[in-house]
RNA sequence: GGAGAGGUGGCUGAGUGGUCGAAAGCACCGCACUCGAAAUGCGGCGUGCCGGCAACGGUACCGUGGGUUCGAAUCCCACCCUCUCCGCCA
């Protein structure tokens, strides 16, 4: 959510900022927009003004047992009644329209993002590892996967396309990958364990910025309540309407969850795999912090996804979007991208973003800095710590031998209660 | 699901339809007292929005949204949330 006194002052810099996301100015017509509202809010509390007046005359009068005058008095408030719900009620939608705009609008790149229209334009800043050379030709997960209990064909008889069962070493692999990410975050890496709802309300979904635009992307319960896409949501909302100590902050949060998404813009993308899945499981990061903690937060946050890519000896590069491939919320986003052999590409493994207060904005989250009086939006940030799912296609592919069997990374043997590799059934 | 209680400022907690943005206490800030501190005393202390260079003025906010009224924290309706008891249940 924009700060509609920034756009005041300085409305070619919101232009700007917008036209580097590849989107048309707006500032006039919000200003446009913000002129008549705040002219219409002034005749408002000026007709507000003269109704208290009046009335509180109408109780001097009465307490006086002056009933003359505070009749007199009440036909004329009586007047005034007859326009100004009237005016109240165009205030009201315009104040509204006003809102709904602003909350339909990105957040602003920070100054350093690289500027580019879609993820050709990402700019790779660090690559970890070298592909193996293998001696025989990888296989796609998708292929070699379910002999080794990757099950999409009974889960599509379940519930149809785009999800998975995993089934024996299949689903150890998967929970150890799990639990291995969290005993990292929750324990070197700072991150508070938090095992959050994952149906949510309207408010919640709004504060991280998937609604109001992005409603055709989520699940929706007959209930009302929102199905997390990720657990950034109820990660960042632990702080919504709260007033948090500047000694209190950073708060780091991470949780292992369910995530649900529609994918109702992927149509036959990714269609083969676990790649893309309408349920899958991710460990997730979130930071909440103060503005100058934000930068050194959003590396540690990094540091902390990188890490398990390298002890799962995984390669992976590291992408700083460009403005035009940024999430909603987002000000700054590094994607890490891990190799699938398969394909000979790097895929996106996790996404890690500073959105300054811009979700603080949605959700007013604010904090006390020390010794001061006023409160300041919070800085969020969140990443994914990792997407669980695609980490084990990740190790399936990189990890795959001749045979098709697939050896369990080191690092994993305390999880895998003796399994060492998963083998063709 | 049934019955009941309740949502008021950073916190606790008063509040008769009119002088209530709201008592009191705590916390916090300033001053006094003190060698210093504690204790005590005095004073200050909510937020958003609109207007204004500012001082300041106006307005809104007592869970949310409607309504009644000249006037609502207070009355009415709906909804949300919390708590207690009962029922059901992993």
């Amino acid at each position: 959510m924009h700060d509609i006194k920034l756009i005041r002052e300085n409305p070619a810099g919101f232009d700007a900022a917008l036209a580097r996301r590849g989107l048309a100015p707006q500032s006039a017509a919000i200003g446009a927009q913000d002129t008549d509202w705040r002219a219409l809010a002034t005749a408002v509390q000026e007709g507000l003004a003269r109704r208290n007046e009046a009335s509180k005359a109408i109780g001097q009068a009465m307490g006086k047992g002056d009933s003359a005058s505070a009749e007199t008095l009440k036909a004329e408030v009586a007047t005034l009644k007859a326009r100004l719900p009237e005016l109240e009620a165009q205030e009201k939608s315009l104040a509204e329209a006003l809102q709904a705009q602003l909350a339909a609008i990105p957040n602003l790149p920070a100054a350093d993002v690289p500027e580019g229209p879609d993820e050709t334009a990402n700019v790779e800043e660090y690559r970890w590892g070298t592909p193996r050379s293998f001696d025989f030709t990888p296989q796609d997960h998708a292929d070699f996967g379910p002999a080794l209990g990757l099950d999409f064909e009974s889960a599509a008889a379940i519930s149809g396309a785009r999800f998975a069962a995993l089934r024996g070493g299949m689903a150890r692999l998967h929970r150890a990958l799990a639990q291995y990410m969290l005993d990292r975050q929750t324990g070197a890496n700072g991150y508070e364990e938090v095992n959050p709802p994952l149906l949510v309300r309207d408010d919640a979904v709004f504060g991280t910025g998937q609604l109001p635009k992005f409603a055709e992307d989520l699940f929706r319960t007959t209930t009302g309540h929102w199905l997390i896409p990720t657990a950034e949501v109820s990660l960042t909302n632990l702080v919504r309407e709260k007033i948090l100590s500047e000694a209190d902050l950073p708060l780091r949060f991470t949780a292992l969850t369910s995530c649900f998404r529609s994918e109702a813009g992927s149509a036959g993308r990714d269609t083969r795999g676990f790649i893309r899945q309408h349920q899958f499981e991710k460990v997730e990061l979130v930071s909440i912090a103060t503005p100058e903690q934000a930068a050194a937060e959003h590396a540690h946050m990094v540091q902390s996804a990188q890490g398990i890519l390298e002890a799962l000896g995984l390669p992976y590069r590291r992408m700083l979007l460009c403005t035009g491939d940024m999430g909603f919320a987002a000000a700054k986003t590094f994607d890490l991208e891990v190799w699938l052999p398969s394909q000979g590409v790097y895929r996106e493994i996790s996404s890690i973003s500073t959105c300054g207060d811009f979700q603080a904005r949605r959700m007013n989250a604010r904090y006390r800095p020390e010794g001061e009086k006023a409160t300041r939006f919070v800085t969020t940030l969140n990443g994914s710590g990792l997407a669980v799912g695609r980490t084990l296609v990740a190790v399936l592919e990189n990890y795959q031998n001749a045979d098709g069997s697939v050896t369990i990374p080191d690092v994993l043997h305390p999880y895998m209660g003796g399994l060492t590799s998963l083998t063709p059934r």
